[in-house]
DNA sequence: GGCGTATTTGACACCATGTCAAAAACATGC
DNA sequence: GCATGTTTTTGACATGGTGTCAAATACGCC
């Protein structure tokens, strides 16, 4: 058989940097051929559509993105580990220049309808599994800090409470623009599920 | 001069139904000429693009639901007042089957670049303006509630706080839809401002 | 009733996705 | 070393989107 002429994960690569600053549907596949030095059918030939190569772009980038976010989570006091947590999330929101914002959000937005059909539904399932599988390291922090005393309520609710904040983050980022802002919102949240009190 | 053959007003609101639905970039022109019994060529001359049209039929969907959020705040105590707005918020984002979600986070999303150039910029505008006028309600209130005890902290921090999670409950009912959920959170959210004791 | 002006209409240019058949290039077996 | 077979590449095509334009049209107004 004839050996196919360009890298598949250059291409995911490249492909998912031009889906984040520009969206899945801004995006065509003639720019992503054009960024990659490659015909346009041979991407078609080697993924099938824009969404299928877009969600094996997008899986790569959320399995990267979950492993930060697990070591943010995973050391110093509670506190500690909350900010650091919010502080990954807003910088890769403010990621690239200009900035890109959050592509899960972005590609949750995008979708037609909720109850969609086909491939958008796939696209919907891989980002609702992220936030999922971030809820639940978000969730296990706050169990351990609980077991330590840094933290007294709910665990699951509490997690639940700060992965909509990073959700609203990732919204107003789109809003504002306004960086300082969004640390100030991301600290004001952690004093209320922490408790005001320094610890 | 030769009158127009259709209702400005009509089209917008047919216009804005299926932007909800199907997101800007998801709705032809087409589809709304098809829908509104107009031709195509009409919709450009009367409103100019795509993008103009969805600005007009925004600004008229804002205008409505500010009004409407203006009155879930301004009456009852306070946290009657957030659970009114709360409410209000989730209902319009499950409004219609399926449910449509809330179009200026969409709208928000769906933007290119945060930097945008042209009309993405001024849709930009209309969204974060809207998300503005709605903190300022939320401020008002969280400052009459203060003055009556009903709330002590800050109430510019506490308003921006609660709008991050009314857009990230916009998210979220795009991730997995479960309107129960969104409703618990947004009453732990009023839990965490207002303190967690029963008044 | 005719004129002017704004709207309507259909053709067009351009770009997007996705399909297909023909051409090309290597790996393999002889 | 060379023919064969399979996969990739390539370019043409169908379809449908936005936006422009000139010609046709229909009404208000004089």
């Amino acid at each position: 058989m004839r050996p196919r002429e360009f890298d598949h994960d250059d291409v995911l690569r490249i492909a998912f940097d031009q889906f984040w600053r520009k969206g899945v549907r801004g995006t065509s596949l003639s720019d992503i051929a054009r960024d990659a030095g490659v015909q346009r059918g041979s991407l078609y030939n080697a993924f099938g559509s824009k969404e299928a190569l877009f969600l094996l772009a997008y899986e790569r980038y959320a399995g990267d993105y979950l492993v930060a976010l697990q070591k943010a989570l995973g050391a110093g006091s509670l506190r500690k580990r909350l900010t650091t947590f919010f502080d990954l999330t807003i910088t890769n929101f403010r990621s690239g220049s200009p900035p890109r914002g959050c592509p899960t959000t972005r590609g949750l937005m995008e979708l037609g309808a909720a109850e969609g059909e086909g491939l958008d539904e796939d696209a919907r399932r891989a980002f609702a599994n992220l936030v999922s599988r971030i809820t639940a390291l978000v969730e296990e922090a706050l169990s351990a800090g609980a077991e330590r005393g840094e933290f007294s309520g709910n665990p699951a609710a509490a997690a639940l409470h700060i992965i909509t904040v990073t959700r609203g983050l990732a919204v107003l980022e789109r809003a504002f623009g306004d960086e300082p802002q969004l640390r100030k919102i991301a600290a004001h949240a952690i004093d209320l599920v922490l408790g005001k009190g320094v610890r």
